[in-house]
DNA sequence: TCCGCCCTACCCCCTTGGGTGTAGTAGACT
DNA sequence: AGTCTACTACACCCAAGGGGGTAGGGCGGA
């Protein structure tokens, strides 16, 4: 499994602000001949910058960082294309966090305080294609999909205030945010304030997406 | 009927690029004391300007203008939130011309070369809220009806072209321009292209509108 | 051969959308 | 009294959408 130095190695940015754990991981790296560091990014709109450019085969992602958090980041990186892996890292072992990463379309979750050489092998499974978890989260998780207490970032219209299901209600009819204030007798900013929410509420990415997600559940008065 | 004096009279705004045909409709209007011509406009862009700047309770749009046809004045007349009525006036009793503009929303369809007494009535007709067409069109109207020899505009997905049906799938799938241009390999501005002529061809306003129908039609590859 | 449609690509223009942030008000619950 | 959520509104910024137009290459039918 080690012996892939015939195979080209596969390329990995790391997004994190911590300029310690940047070079951590690099040195990490440098030990592993079918692992390349292909560069690094001190903050999210750095590091989706150089995603996009360098095209890496993997994203380390931190999930904390003060300029924006990991799941925003991993939403933009996907709307500026890029289509590689995304693994988060960070030293959140909170269910909902890993739920909620899980749900945004994260590859992986590992954790900063975890074992090298579980880091190593863990990093090589997600470079081919496998979803990778640190192993300490495994109990957790499976907790959190046997009890269903997760409502955050459950797409649910439940979890919309009154407010929010009307203007959904009103998007999903083709209607635009101006025409939406007009009916509902707010001003645009104000729609435009309720479909952001929605939004998040709902991890969905656009109001086509939200659209087509009310029509597809019925959603009604 | 005649004797709605202690009303408030119906207020029109005339769009038409034909000073001499305005100035005929105004005459017209001036001898009847419960319709008032609220303004007029040469060029699309300045009537929907004063449609919405002084609400008229009807618009009388020229479908035929060399700066911006009567379909599309008449999108952005709803798009800018007018409420009025909205009433075609227009030289051509093409059979095309009258489906595609009532099926666009259209209030009524008139036709310049009308008796002035008929135009009257039928302008008091529609002020009421009444669909009006002048009475040489309705055998037209009803032909078109029983034979379904209406293609255009119909909202049919046999009217696009194998791209725009894909490029369709993609959109209603909740993905932007971007993310489609990169899918199938042509460039952002080619899939503007397709978008905006699967909007045309459908007849819809907006891509959410497009994501919707075809969610509701079930289309598939 | 010419015409028309399809697909591609690009130009320009302006509007819309979605994100950031701050902030005030009202009602409910502690 | 304090706190929390919902709703409202506005500022700013930048990306995305949607309209107009032109244009070239390919392909098939008249």
């Amino acid at each position: 499994m080690t012996d892939t130095t015939t195979e080209h190695p596969a390329t990995i940015l790391i997004i994190d602000d911590h300029p310690l754990l940047r070079r951590g991981v690099s040195q990490l790296l440098e030990l592993e001949d079918d692992l390349l560091l292909a560069g690094e990014a001190g903050d999210p709109r750095e590091g989706i910058r150089l995603a996009l450019e360098l095209d890496p085969d993997m994203v380390l992602l931190d999930l904390n960082m003060p300029q924006m958090d990991g799941i925003e980041t991993l939403k933009r990186l996907r709307d500026g294309g890029f289509a590689g892996r995304v693994v988060m890292f960070t030293v959140s072992d909170h269910e909902e966090d890993v739920v909620n990463a899980l749900r945004s379309g994260a590859d992986g979750y590992l954790l900063k305080d975890m074992d090298p050489d579980e880091m190593v092998r863990q990093l090589r499974q997600a470079s081919l294609g496998r979803m990778v978890i640190s192993e300490s989260l495994t109990a957790l998780l499976a907790e959190a999909l046997c009890s269903q207490r997760n409502q955050p970032a459950a797409p649910d219209i439940h979890s919309l205030t009154q407010r929010e299901r009307e203007i959904l209600l009103e998007l999903a009819a083709g209607l635009s945010n101006k025409m939406i204030a007009r009916k509902l007798e707010i001003t645009e900013g104000t729609v435009k304030v309720h479909v952001k929410h929605l939004l998040k509420k709902l991890n969905l990415r656009s109001r086509v997406e939200a659209a087509v997600w009310a029509v597809q559940e019925g959603i009604e008065r």
